[in-house]
DNA sequence: CGAATTTGACCTGCGC
DNA sequence: GCGCAGGTCAAATTCG
């Protein structure tokens, strides 16, 4: 359903932060897409415009290893590189049922051991694996304050 | 066999 | 209006 949009979630992330303490981030941002449809294509499908309230979290982490393991399923749909940085950017998908979660990795062309980490959207569904192994990634993850 | 992954092609948005 | 950049999906292939 919808209306699932649990800041809280996130909350937690910030609070495991070893210091500095965020009040409040802008978690919450609104996007607002007009009427989208995919014509001339026969791949047509349901395009979900849905409501713009998907939330876009990104942290850097300092990993050799683009796959940072949080606890969830990710499924990798897409590969593209951008023209900012040398290095393609690596983009997964959640693979739940009904959490519509995307992530996206990408990293530094001035520093190939940072790996920034984009979270969109909420889950809506338990983690699978413990998030202890995530805790300790948070501990080295700067929060992207650059909104 | 099933699921996950890979690469390419295609579309959309924004900029100039 | 066109071009560029970025983003997504689809099909094929591979691994477990």
């Amino acid at each position: 359903m919808e209306g699932c949009d649990d800041g809280s979630l996130y909350a937690s992330f910030l609070s495991l932060k070893p210091h500095q303490n965020l009040s409040t981030p802008e978690l919450e941002q609104r996007r607002e897409e007009g009427s989208k449809v995919r014509e001339g294509s026969s791949r047509s499908s349901e395009l979900k415009k849905k409501k713009g309230k998907k939330q876009k979290f990104a942290f850097q982490t300092r990993s050799q290893v683009d796959i940072l393991d949080d606890g969830y399923r990710w499924r990798k749909y897409g590969q593209k590189a951008v023209k900012n940085n040398k290095f393609p950017r690596s983009y997964y998908r959640c693979t739940y049922g009904g959490c519509n979660v995307k992530k996206q990795v990408q990293r530094l062309t001035a520093d190939q051991e940072v790996v920034v980490t984009t979270y969109e959207g909420v889950h809506s569904h338990p983690i699978e694996k413990s998030t202890e192994n995530f805790e300790h990634i948070l501990t080295q993850m700067q929060i992207y304050s650059s909104f």
